[in-house]
DNA sequence: CCAGTAAGCTGAGGCTGCCTCCGGTTAATA
DNA sequence: TATTAACCGGAGGCAGCCTCAGCTTACTGG
């Protein structure tokens, strides 16, 4: 079906170094890096670049694809955990680590929740899927309250993700999803 | 000691203008509105809003300051309320509807909240200390744990309006407020 | 009422970034 | 080695930011 012809070498070569250099440029200056300095950096026209990469979210695209990929996959293994809260917990709190390479990387994958035309939004179904068997899987438990839905926790897990990249020190991230998870009021 | 000259009458006639046109632009396309827009719009030069106005900042916070203020004198209100817990709750609800109302304002407050040499921070001083003593009143009375910080809770209601503001219906940052207050577990 | 002047106004211009388009280049193929 | 489809480059049009030098005007005191 989706047999792609081979790249031509030029191409190949262009790509990567145009991937290499995006890498770089977003995870120094947050999502909204300037296009045409990563075609600089990489040694290439600016038409090369949107060749490739036809818009800023493709190019985003294609360097997270491999980490809902690994994200998927870490799911997988958590819902064997024996403790389904703590695996939800564990996993989503990975899922803030991820999201809070980039700055501004949140907002776009928040926003990819709600966008079913948007690429994001495919790119990260089947890891989606697998956080909601955990969410479902902790609420079989009886660990988790009932009425939240799992799409809810996502949106928690990216706001507490947001706020930690608000906060000046490390690890505000993971301080904000554990009182989420406690609960704040006194025991 | 800050005794200002009264402006003279254009230059305050340009002024209102432009605030007029700023609260509209800003409504209508958030904090990142274009501001030779808004020069345009208010029929002014494009020089006379930085002369007035000399950063984007500067223009926003003239336009919050009266917010803040009604947001502190709420607070006064509600710290004579018989459920400190409550008190707290409803007022960073309102807090929250309120960094709601321009498209990523939220994130401009966040960051004020951090870097005290931001004209914000100083126009929400008062604020932000009438907050902290409901937060205080609360713990006081037991219904709020006692290792959460003031500044924690305040991110905490500015992560629940982000994602409020990434929800596609209205009033989803009150859902995810009471969700966070309420807390995860199942009882 | 008028002239002098500080205060205020303007918008061209330099800069950066986005994205498109088409003439020129080159890797693959036979 | 000649052919050609694929690829590359970067000028150019657009929009937004911000500054500055030259012009205009509201106030003032006489």
């Amino acid at each position: 079906m989706t047999d792609v012809k081979p790249m031509r070498a030029d191409a190949r070569r262009n790509y990567e170094r145009l991937l290499e250099e995006a890498q770089h440029a977003f995870a120094e200056h947050g999502v909204e890096a300037s296009l045409e300095e990563i075609a600089r950096r990489a040694g290439v026209g600016i038409g090369t670049l949107y060749r490739h990469f036809p818009t800023r979210d493709a190019l985003l695209e294609t360097l997270l694809r491999a980490r809902f990929d690994a994200q998927a996959e870490r799911a997988r293994e958590l819902l064997t955990h024996p403790e389904p809260l703590n695996a939800l917990q564990t996993w989503l709190a990975g899922l803030g680590d991820a999201t809070g390479t980039f700055r501004g990387l949140v907002e776009l994958t928040a926003d990819a929740l709600n966008d079913e035309s948007s690429r994001l939004y495919e790119s990260c179904h089947a890891m989606r899927d697998l956080g909601s068997q955990l969410v479902e899987r902790a609420k079989d438990a009886g660990e988790l309250r009932e009425d939240v839905t799992a799409h809810e926790l996502l949106l928690l897990l990216h706001a507490a993700s947001w706020a930690g990249g608000h906060l000046p020190g490390e690890g505000g991230m993971q301080r904000l999803l554990a009182l989420v998870f406690e609960g704040l009021r006194a025991s």
